[in-house]
DNA sequence: AGCAAATGCGACGAATTATTCGTATTTTCA
DNA sequence: TGAAAATACGAATAATTCGTCGCATTTGCT
């Protein structure tokens, strides 16, 4: 429906020596510059090579195409986020909500911080969105969510914690991206992130009460 | 940052004849068809020639260029939301809260339906997002709802108000984008607006408890 | 040193695309 | 009816882009 069918999307081949390990390096910040400067639509594997300081052969010997390279930036971010989101919730020093309001911030200042680089990535999310690789990356950090719901909420049905969960993550994820998409001051995020806060908070309270009846 | 800086969006003549209305009316449609069969990426002016069974230059007789399209087409869905959610809202036979439940019901409906060719739209935004036009299109159904959290937060500050106003809406609308990014039955849709509601619902609830105090 | 493997190079082919412009056709209206 | 205005046409143009391939250079290793 939206694009081509699928592409190979994983590397093309591994670095050996050191010096093709520091020109996927290269390629890869490179990547991230083009994408700043230029943007989605003008992002090119010529300005890529270019800004690099790198052939346009040599970047197609460690990626088979223009897809590749974002979702490689695009993965690695979804890895960072994950590890950042877990390490929150699984200290167990703050009560659920604290850890759940530490989340929230933590997660909306993140997103503003290089934000038009998350928005040229996004920009560019149909040229590699619908490859499997993206899919199973995507979804990789959803259990550690669901543990944290099954913490707070024992005594839902398993659906319904499932699907609050759901609700809470993409609610965090789409709206924090919208939000990022303007330039905002700090007052303006802790604000923002403050509220989307109080209303999963809210939400998990009227939820409890609930079920427990 | 993002893409080209800004170009004309506004049509380039007005169709005076009854033939040209038909002409516009066709190229419109066969835009609707491109985007949900080919995808943005694929959508071209020469496709929606086609597709119309119309020359390219006549298309370019009432377009300008190719965002023109794109953003008539996302313009006039805008419009057709926004009369959609002020009926909604405007119609006093039933509570605040049950107007909001109606509402996110209605919206992520809409959203469902037809929703390959919204995506498709969304995903060619970077074409036509950045003009003047497209803005003041977007903001111009923030007041409706603001009304709306006025007679429900009639105790908040503004700023407290418009922040949640805007909070409510930007989940509403991005994470009925992403809901319906995938195909779901009925029932999947009935639950996911329901949960919805329902954090919105807890959501002003507890604003309301918290600022009567 | 010397050889084979790994790496690096960039001109080039093939394809796609947005938009223009000179001309042909149709409509309007006096 | 006849001419001017409006509309329709589509070949041609200019630009951009992805990805390949044959060859040059560098590295690892004996």
């Amino acid at each position: 429906m939206t694009d081509r069918p699928s592409a190979r999307i994983s590397s093309r081949k591994q670095p050996r020596q050191a010096r093709s390990n520091e020109l996927v390096r290269a390629i890869l910040q490179a990547a991230v510059q083009v994408l700043a400067e230029e943007g989605a639509q003008r992002f090119t594997t010529a300005r890529v090579a270019e800004k690099a300081g790198v052939s346009i052969g040599s970047l197609y010997q460690y990626f088979p195409n223009k897809a590749a390279i974002l979702f490689r930036l695009q993965s690695d971010e979804w890895q960072q986020t994950t590890d950042l989101l877990r390490g929150i919730l699984e200290d167990r020093s703050q009560s659920p909500f604290e850890r759940l309001r530490t989340l929230v911030h933590a997660f909306i200042r993140s997103e503003c911080e290089e934000a038009t680089v998350r928005v040229a990535l996004d920009d560019a999310a149909p040229l590699y969105r619908d490859a499997p690789e993206a899919r199973e990356a995507k979804e990789a950090g959803d259990p550690i969510f669901e543990n944290f719901m099954l913490e707070v909420l024992p005594h839902s049905t398993g659906a319904a914690r499932q699907l609050a969960a759901d609700l809470i993550i993409t609610t965090m994820t789409t709206v924090g991206k919208v939000f990022s998409e303007t330039p905002r001051s700090e007052a303006e995020i802790e604000a923002y992130a403050g509220a989307m806060a109080d209303m999963f908070c809210a939400y998990i309270s009227s939820m409890a009460d609930g079920a427990k009846s």
